[in-house]
RNA sequence: GCUCGUAUAGUGUAGUGGCCCAUCAUAAAGGACUCUCAUUCCUUUGACCCGGGUUCAAAUCCCGGUACGAGCACCA
């Protein structure tokens, strides 16, 4: 080497992904649509998504759709995940994947790895399968004849079996030094009769089931998925569907884990948990302002861009992480603040009449950075303006961009257009110039809804807001303003 | 219990043997600008879990410990 070694660039961005080529980057994105997207989701769809991205690939949407009865999927998700995705992303997911569509692959396959020896039907009881398992002991089932599993897959597929009599096990080997791996279950069967699949043209019409392992690894397969990111959970999924790969002799595609994450505000979330909470009423829905779900964060003001410079930021590391929202927030402010208009809202209002020659009108700008956002324009010709009770005890105070005033009681006397002193300056709004309004502050588990007056304006809902000296906020309706941070 | 993984400032993150008395962001504190408690800018505070080892040289490699997390479901 003949140059010096630079000093190192600082690494921006997404790690390196190992064995991608260019044009040829497949990845998926996997939820249960038992609910929609909730935050801890769109780490997922983000960093695969950019990969994909990046480096010219596909992004697969793929519904793990597989558990009718202890996670059973909510019928809108498949609606709205994919709306949710393509929010989050600005580009629609290349492919949708629906599990339940794919029973016939599976089975498919079910039925190789039974004629070919590396599978077999396995009709122990959970329990007794546990303790062989830690005793790493065969069970009775292991060594049928293929033949024989055929016919007892075939008692599975047409409910001779019920559910919990027989699952379809891999044989990886009952001596493994994991636990976790040894022979593992790749179908089970549900009672569809009792909980059918949401989806009316699945419905009942299948007994037997793939569990994630099987399904994912055998549908990774089909859809040529070159890389695989996920949550660090899932390393042991990515061992036991190594040892199936080996099996069919496929080539398992690149691994990369991401670890858990909490927010400090919110702790872990949970899509069966939120959904137990909605359905017990403790929440109005999934876009209820105070849940972690894309939506509600979507409605409350935040951005797509700032969910994913939120999660690029945070990377594809596998430790266990705990964030403030501050985090999010401080992206969100540098996405909204050139565009957001300045407005004024007043909390707890208080009339104050003003004594003394002062000007009929006041002019000020939308935007301080950006003339070219315009003018308002206060006219205070019946003397009467609004300020915020809290403002009202301090005796001198400056209405922003007005005049001097000194305050008591009800009245205001004008003292100067100019700064005469450092008094506090303080937001306001002329009385013929505003609306009663409400801002929406969730906080703390609560939704306060503070009444106020707002300025009068003429933008329409979805326009991010920045209410001087309160924070940011959207536009519901023409007098609904939600909080969307400091 | 068995197995697996992770450990860098308050919180995240860069760093894969010498560029590192360690990067960047965020938070906090102070200041500049500003007729918002906004934006922008500047400054400061602040970290390589512990103990051994390998090496001329370790945040980076090895071993042990500790802490935290995950899997061992007929959930995903």
């Amino acid at each position: 080497m003949l140059e010096e070694r630079q000093k190192k660039e600082r690494r921006v961005g997404l790690p390196e992904l190992p064995n991608a080529e260019k044009g040829k980057v497949v990845l998926r994105f996997a939820p249960n649509p038992n609910g929609p997207l909730s935050f801890g989701h769109a780490r997922g769809i983000v960093i695969n998504g950019s990969y994909a991205e990046k480096f010219d690939g596909e992004l697969i949407l793929r519904f793990d759709d597989t558990d009718t009865s202890v996670k059973p999927p909510l019928l809108e998700a498949y609606q709205q995940i994919p709306e949710e995705a393509e929010w989050l992303l600005g580009f629609a997911p290349h492919r949708i994947v629906i599990a339940s569509d794919r029973m016939e692959h599976y089975y498919e396959h079910a039925e190789m790895m039974l004629s070919r020896g590396f599978g077999y039907v396995c009709t122990c009881s959970a329990e007794s399968f546990r303790e062989l398992r830690v005793a790493k002991s065969e069970c009775p089932c292991r060594n049928q004849e293929s033949g024989f599993n055929m016919e007892l897959w075939n008692k599975m597929l047409d409910g001779t079996f019920k559910p919990g009599d027989a699952v379809v096990r891999v044989k990886t080997g009952m001596d493994l030094k994991n636990p976790a791996l040894r022979d593992w279950p790749a179908l089970r069967m549900q009672d569809t009769e009792t909980n059918p699949h949401p989806r009316k043209e699945i419905g009942s019409k299948y007994r037997v089931w793939p569990l994630l392992d099987f399904q994912s690894a055998v549908e990774d397969h089909l859809q040529g998925v070159t890389h695989i990111i996920r949550g660090k959970d899932l390393m042991d999924s990515t061992r036991k569907q190594t040892l199936l790969y080996q099996h069919f002799e496929w080539d398992y595609p690149e691994t990369m884990y991401w670890g858990r994450v909490k927010v400090h505000e919110w702790g872990g979330f949970s899509t069966s948990q939120m959904r137990r909470d909605i359905e017990a009423g403790l929440f109005e829905g999934w876009d209820d302002p105070r849940l972690p779900t894309i939506s509600a964060l979507k409605n409350r003001g935040i951005t797509s861009e700032a969910l994913r410079q939120f999660w690029i930021e945070l990377g594809v590391t596998q430790k266990d992480i705990s964030v403030p929202l501050a985090t999010l927030y401080s992206h969100n402010t540098k996405q909204i603040d050139d565009d957001a208009p300045r407005i004024s809202f007043v909390r707890n209002p208080v009339k104050l009449q003003i004594t003394g020659e002062h000007p009929m009108t006041v002019t000020t700008s939308v935007h301080p950075n950006h003339d070219s956002m315009g003018i308002r324009t206060f006219d205070i010709s019946n003397h009467n303006v609004l300020i915020e009770k809290e403002d009202s005890v301090k005796p001198q105070v400056r209405l922003k961009e007005f005049a001097d005033f000194d305050l008591s009681g009800q009245s205001a006397k004008f003292i100067s257009q100019a700064r005469s002193d450092k008094r506090p300056i303080i937001h306001w709004i002329s009385e013929n110039d505003c609306k009663k309004a409400t801002l929406i502050h969730p906080s703390d588990g609560e939704i306060l809804e503070i009444e106020g007056v707002l300025e009068n304006h003429e933008y329409t809902p979805g326009t991010m807001l920045q209410i001087e000296r309160i924070g940011y906020g959207i536009l519901l309706d023409d007098c609904t303003i939600m909080f969307t941070h400091d």
